[in-house]
DNA sequence: CGGTCTTGTAACATACTCGTCATATTCAGT
DNA sequence: ACTGAATATGACGAGTATGTTACAAGACCG
């Protein structure tokens, strides 16, 4: 399986406005893939699911906060993080895109660096497992920049799986989450798997983690977290 | 394929800035091309790709705005460093010119010495892995300037693409890159190559630096790194 | 115009990872 | 303690990723 380098759609249909975002966003090392309308922004989620869209409020074919209410009253993407762009500098809208569940809002024109910084923002707020940031749970430290696991600064070997389900699970700490949402966010919603495999990699982790392994608890029919306590 | 010397295109119609910058770039070590019009310029960029650019912002066929974004929008460019120059000293034109990409901003009258300063400051920021230092990673140092590699002070011998591939490497120490990373960085974006190349390449560089050959991490499913851990 | 060096590609061998299944063990409620 | 459900564990095979070798095409040099 290749690896799959995070991707952020645009959904605009403003060609220079894509080229701009497109450029500075390579630069900033995200892949990007651009659609310019609502109807080819749903077929393209129906294949690929970034890790975060930017979403023009006025679109040829259908209005950008009708295509944002559809996504959020869609369990499988509910949770996609989502900034609208728009010309419109309105108050009114802006409140009106928050309200159907953009979770930031850029008004054009806008700069490059602006745009990076609040995608930052929103990726640390939303997504922290696919922040820059070294992640620390007790002994152990997940650095997602060298893919390296350490506890007590002695380096772990471990599969590039448990490394992904380590990573998510360090980035949300305290919290349980069943079979289901760790196939969704770890291995990707387009992974058809049996939900027992996670329990393999559980266990997987457990044994690469050692000592340490008391990190993961199990939380009886529901699923698995990490925790300190 | 030859060293290039690094290269810095100047576009600027007077006279008089060119010979001034020219006089003092080359006197830092770069070689200078220059050309007085946009249309110059895009046919230069055909041909030969400079490390960094020195734009102008007011040119007789066409504004250097319009070049900035025509760079910015083809992706053999869209990473070339950009420095803007102008008369204007107003503050929306400098945002203006951020806002199409360009990496840095110079108002004339400037001082060489602030002309260089930037130009390396920006080389450092946007491409470590060509500024002129050297870099050391345990017994290896690797030096921009001269091209070489030593281990120990103990000359290595490496080809080229090799080079290039290490330089990068070093300058990004303890941090995973893809293969389509490393062909984009090290062969540059329009680059189209096999991504095993780059497993082709890892190894020659390992059986270059020999016992340091421990530097260079595999890491699987990822890519490769430099670390010294 | 040979000859040498460099570089990109193809092909193969090997080691390892990952998902699944089968089975053992643990747990919660009665 | 008993029982059914949930989870842990061990083992296996298919598929994948990487290391390595060999080769062809091109660049460079004399």
């Amino acid at each position: 399986m290749p690896v799959i380098e995070p991707t952020i759609l645009i959904v605009e249909d403003e060609l220079a406005i894509v080229e701009l975002v497109s450029f500075s966003l390579k630069g900033a090392g995200w892949s990007v893939d651009a659609v310019h309308n609502t109807a080819d922004a749903w077929t393209y989620l129906q294949n690929k699911r970034p890790q975060l869209m930017l979403l023009d409020w006025m679109l040829p074919d259908q209005s950008g906060l009708k295509l944002l209410s559809r996504i959020r009253s869609d369990r499988n993407f509910n949770t996609l993080p989502v900034i609208m762009l728009t010309a419109k500098s309105m108050e009114e809208d802006k409140v009106a895109g928050l309200d159907q569940g953009a979770d930031d809002y850029i008004t054009k024109p806008f700069s490059p660096r602006e745009l990076t910084a609040r995608i930052k923002a929103l990726i640390r707020r939303k997504m922290p497992e696919h922040a820059e940031l070294a992640m620390k749970a007790g002994p152990l430290t997940v650095d997602p920049v060298s893919c390296r696991v350490t506890i007590e600064d002695e380096l772990v070997e471990i599969g590039h799986a448990e490394f992904k389900l380590l990573r998510f699970l360090i980035a949300h700490p305290e919290r349980v989450f069943t079979r289901g949402q760790l196939l969704d966010k770890v291995w990707g919603d387009h992974a058809v798997l049996e939900e027992r495999t996670v329990d393999v990699h559980i266990l997987r982790l457990r044994k690469a983690l050692g000592r340490a392994d008391f990190l993961i608890k199990t939380v009886r029919s529901v699923g698995y977290m990490l925790s300190e306590k």
